[in-house]
DNA sequence: TGTACATCAGTGAACGCGCGTTCACTGATGTAC
DNA sequence: TGTACATCAGTGAACGCGCGTTCACTGATGTAC
């Protein structure tokens, strides 16, 4: 009689396991020290005192390795927006929406994740490694980041706290038209999936615009552009969510 | 006697300029094809029937080539938001300010040189090249697009184009504090030494978040973030382009 | 419980590749008198 | 105008490097009876 697989694992099952913890935190740690051109491994397997031919048995390629790397980043991340953000839920700041300061929080996180882990930033939201194609098994870690924020939007949105109208009675923004509507439409019904109130098209243009000034702001950071003027740029990070939160309507 | 140096260059000054030209084409050829982590000197002798040794008569090293190269991707880009800015001027837009129309046309011309230079654009604007570290030389193309908006700005400003009050009576955007305003008096005092009126803090910090959300949203154009939701990115671009000016204060 | 066979992890050597850079050289171009 | 020497561009061979990946192998672990 076969004992439970996931309590009787043999011995090999078990080394298995763990050495391919081993080797994808030894990448890991060669990656954040050297960056992504320059992992190696050989390196790796050197570190780990092993035959680099021995990793052969643990991942098919190096692409592979790779892949896993970039998966454990995508998913570091996001949990960092994710914590932030459910975090953010137990206090009670005064006068600013939950949302507000969700999304906030949500980019402060990103931020501080980003600046501990630079290679690994800039593996995920850098220029592509040349003559790497991500395979599908990235799309599901790469969009908690995005699914994150249109979880506090859809929220906030739900518990009537997004300004759809300014004080002069005009829509923030007004409508978006053409191919962006159908763009911005598409999207929002495949969040409206996920249950809550629908998302109308121009806030989630709007949010995804805060988003990208996110990403543009960090990657001018940590990448140099600011060098001479607004550095450190923890002041000119902490306008910028603050007024793109805004934008984004949530006041 | 001698006669004037730049009328009767020697046949060998010339060949050497003539030389160094192709070699710096041939290697931004290849930047194009292959992008920078694969630009190899040998490549660019074998291409030009050259040995590679050669080369070492007109570059000391790779890294001295790869410079020329970014320094002409900074060039490029700063010369097309130029005569963005520059042909704007002639135009006579209805509405609009003419800051606003400037801008815009900046922001739409760096995009297009980016999606017709996506390697260029990334060396420059993308993930550093590991190893390589920029010199001083190229900080002043660097700063040609930023300057650029500024000057936009500071025109706006200067005829009184610049909306600093909203309908409310209230200052846009507010007054910043601290170190960020510190940072940004430095860089509107260096601003304007070069003529013009001084840009009030909080509006040269909001120019500068807008322009990081154009690179953040032509990142993520170029490098796949925007697969399956808001590809072509024509529209969301355009849009983002024409709030962001507003917010930097340009109507 | 013991034995025979199958599975699998890790080894070590090798293949084939391309790279940046150095160096002594030859032959052409330029210069001084 | 002609000659002697200096300068310089380009050659070809070599150095030393590290890489990803394959493959036949040995020895340990697991499994079926």
């Amino acid at each position: 009689m076969n004992p439970p697989a996931s309590v009787a694992r043999t011995a090999r099952e078990r080394a298995r396991a763990e050495l391919t913890r081993e080797i994808t935190e030894e990448a890991r740690r060669q990656l954040a020290a050297v960056g992504a051109d320059a992992l190696s491994l050989r390196a790796v397997a050197r570190e780990l005192g092993m035959v680099s031919s021995a990793l052969y048995r643990y991942y098919p390629s190096k692409d592979d390795l790779l892949t896993a790397l970039i998966i454990d980043a995508y998913n570091a991340m996001g949990e960092a927006a994710e914590t932030a953000i459910a975090s953010a839920a137990a206090e009670q700041p005064t006068g600013e929406g939950l949302g507000r300061v969700r999304w906030i929080a949500a980019c402060h996180a990103i931020r501080a994740w980003a600046v501990a882990n630079p290679h690994e930033y800039a593996l995920i939201y850098g220029s592509p490694v040349p003559g790497y194609r991500a395979p599908e098994a990235t799309i599901g870690p790469a969009a908690r980041v995005p699914l994150a924020f249109a979880g506090v939007l859809r929220d906030a949105l739900g518990s009537g706290e997004v300004v759809t109208v300014d004080a002069d009675g005009g829509e923030v923004g007004g409508e978006v038209a053409g191919p962006l509507a159908d763009q911005a439409a598409a999207l929002s019904a495949a969040l409206a999936l996920e249950g809550g109130p629908v998302v109308p098209g121009y806030l989630l243009v709007r949010a995804v615009i805060a988003w990208t000034q996110l990403y543009g702001m960090l990657s001018f950071e940590l990448w140099g552009q600011f060098v001479g003027s607004f550095e450190p740029a923890d002041a000119i990070f902490g306008y910028a969510v603050a007024e793109l939160a805004a934008f984004a309507g949530l006041r």
